[in-house]
Formats: structure tokens, sequence, C-alpha cells
DNA sequence: CTGTATCCGTGTTGATACTG
DNA sequence: CAGTATCAACACGGATACAG
């Protein structure tokens, strides 16, 4: 049997990339950061993984302590997986690197986007300084995953549930409304692939929350700065 | 030639992932926190990683402008790589994933940890708190590597350097400070591992500076103790 | 001494097909 | 729906040889 291959290394960062540095295992936990989901949701936030390592994943990422898997009361034969309150205290760690890579000189825009991965986008970038005394309800509603947002003295909360109290509903593709927050293109633009319902005003005021932080400079193809 | 095998997902995290997901190039990047190296004292600090891994790994990131290799004036002939000015702003990332394990149920301690590796985690993991009015130099020697650690208004200071004017001098392996550091050791127990020169009772005060945070439950093995 | 290139054994990953 | 099984391709680590 195969010592799986591990860093000998006492650093903290070294054993958190054994448990979590594996190809896979940190995308499959930001889709779980909102909520429990299933095997089959697992694969449609995360294009490209086969079953068998998502399998494989899941089981490591359990046995570090980094989510449970729960089985469903009987009617339901399925299995859910869920975050443990420590594997979720890991959002932190997906802000900052999120922080730090999107000003990547490499990171080319446009690529697809989960709804989830969307929403703790949102989460990370905002400006809490720009939310001022913002005070509203902000449902979206991409396919099958719905999300309810409240502005609120300064807040920006999330959880994932319908909203049938919202002020503005975005309706539609994630993507749509990643090209609008971060690449400055306008709702009109997006045709049907967005579609907002409620107020427009308080939909193009919540826009201007997600300012994008300067790129690195590229010390490639460009010319390198003056330290 | 083949496309090197990326996440098609325009979430930031996954470019992260992308540029410094793959194994040894955030150890990598951890060695050159602290100041540029040559390959070879990159070797030295990455105990089990090849040569033909780790030239493949400095290629990457300087391709994603992470670090830039500089030839020494002629009388070298060798190189160094040293990170971007990006690329040191990444020490947030390894700071909050360091906090973040140390927390690990499975986290082992007692593994050995590179000098430059035990120095970062104490820029990590101090308590500006419990600096207070404590205002000392502080030396470092682990081997080759001289660091020197100023406290002095509620700061902690690192820089890679030879400390002729500090306070207090540890001198010797760098795993011996870490067991006291840590792991609740005391200095007469590390026998000649570790050194001090100097103030002694600042090394004591010194030690208290870095609380560990609590470990989290593991939910494997055993039930949540209460302890 | 400081890297880089090549070969090779092994383990990990990923795609497809398949089963309860 | 929730995974296994199988197999091919690739990445990793070790050794060695080579270049400046």
């Amino acid at each position: 049997m195969s010592q799986k291959r591990a860093y000998q290394d006492g650093c903290a960062v070294a054993h958190a990339l054994d448990i979590v540095g594996d190809r896979w295992a940190m995308p499959i936990m930001r889709e779980l950061m909102l909520g429990p989901k299933r095997f089959t949701d697992l694969r449609a936030g995360l294009p490209g993984i086969s079953a068998n390592v998502l399998t494989q994943r899941l089981e490591e990422l359990e046995a570090s302590s980094i989510l449970i898997r729960r089985r469903l009361p009987p009617p339901a034969a399925s299995q859910i997986y869920a975050l443990t309150d420590w594997g979720r205290e890991s959002e932190i760690v997906f802000q900052v690197l999120g922080r730090w890579a999107c000003r990547s000189p490499t990171m080319q825009p446009g690529k697809p986007m989960s709804p989830v991965s969307v929403v703790l986008s949102m989460r990370t970038m905002i400006d809490r300084s720009r939310i001022g005394d913002l005070n509203a309800v902000i449902g979206f509603r991409f396919g099958e995953e719905a999300f309810r947002a409240t502005l609120k003295d300064g807040n920006f909360l999330i959880d994932r549930s319908e909203a049938a109290d919202a002020d503005a509903t975005f309706i539609g593709d994630q993507n749509a409304l990643v090209a609008v927050l971060y690449g400055g293109a306008r709702y009109a633009d997006m045709a049907d692939a967005l579609r907002i319902e409620g107020d427009r005003m308080l939909a193009g005021r919540f826009a201007t929350l997600f300012p994008l932080p300067p790129k690195a400079p590229d010390m490639v193809s460009g010319q390198p700065s003056v330290s």
C-alpha cells in the first residue's frame, strides 16, 4: 500500500498543502462554502472533474475533518456533503487567495464561473465602504441555485435561499452578471442572458460596489518597473 | 506540445491554483519570501524536491511574474531567484493559510522546518497585543541563515541580516526554537541544540508572544473533546 | 560549483464504461 | 443518482550525465 505523498515539513503551510493541495480539493470546498451539496451537484459546479477523482477527494477531505457526509432521511436515498465548522472557516483563505490572484498579469477574463463562485466573489470583492446607507435585499437565481443577499448597516450577508422579499432579483446566467460587475459591461448589453426584476436603479448601484484592484506588472513580456 | 493542465474556470481562486497550485510551487515561494536565493539554497530549504522539478517550477513561476531570475555580476557566475513585488504580496496568503492549517486535527508537530519557515511563522503567529511596550532587537542564526527581528511600538519587523546590535540572539537549530515557541518546551531542555546569547530574560518573554489558536475538533476518530 | 537535460520506475490524474 | 472499474497519459522523484 502506498504512503500518500506528503511534504515532510513541520510548516503549517506545508500541512495545509498536504490536505487541500491536491488537484480539485479547494474547488470542491468552494462549491460547499455556501451550503451542502450532493455528488451530482458538485460535479455540475466543477466542469472537468471526473467521478473517481471526486470520490477520492471527498474521502480525503472527510478524513481531514474538512467535511462530513450525511445520509438524508429515508425517502431520499442520497448523501450530502457539508463543510465542518473548521472547513467553513477556510473561507478567509479563499478570499485572500482570490484577492491576490485577481491581480495576476496572466489571468484571462471571460471564462465561465459556477453560481457559487460568483456569489463568493461578491462576498470577497465588495467594498464595504461603498455600501454606505444602502439597505436592500437582492435575489439571485442562476439555474437551479438561488441566493439571497442583504445589504444593511455596511454589511453584505449571503445565504442560499429564494428571496421572495427581494428589492431586486437577478435571473439567468451568472456569467452575464460577472461581465457587468467586473468587466465593465452594462446590463443592457446582456440581452436575455440576464434578466432583472424589481428595482433597476438599485441593480445599477449594486454594480458599483465591486471595484477591481490594479493589475500587477507583467515581468515577462512587459518592461520591469523601477522598484 | 501539450497544453498545461488547467482549470477552465473564471474563478480567481482557480486561476491562483493554476499558477501556484502545482506541487512545490508554494514552498518555493515561501523560501524566497524573506529574500532572494540561489538554486542550491532553495534545495536546502526544500528537502525532497528534485532538481528537475525545481527547475520546472522556477520557470513556471517566472512566467507567471511571481519571481524573476537575476544573474549576479561576473565574479559569481550564478543566478538568484527573487520574488517580484506582487509575488511578495502573496505573503498574506501564506499567513492566512498557516493560521487556518495550524488548527488542523491531523497536523502532527515535531517535523522539521526550514529556517525561513520558522521566521515566517513568527511573523504569522505573533500576537501584537502582547508586544506591549517591549522594545528590543533579536537575532537568529540558524546554520548559514541569519535574521534580525525588531520589536518596537507593537510591531514585529524582520529582515535577513546579521544582528550585531541584538539584545538577545538565538543560535543553533531552528527546530529547537519551534519546540519552545509553539510546543511549550523550555530553553533549558534544548541542551546544546539552541544557544542563547545576551538577555535571557528577554528570550523568555519573547517566547510568550506566540499563542496557538485552539484545535478544530476531529470529526473522524473521536467525539469533540470537552477540554 | 550551479544549474539543466534525459532516462526510468511509480503513482496520480482523467476519460470512458459500467454497476447497484 | 452515486459511485466503481479499467486503462491511458502525464507528473513526480531519483539517478545520472552534461554544460558554463
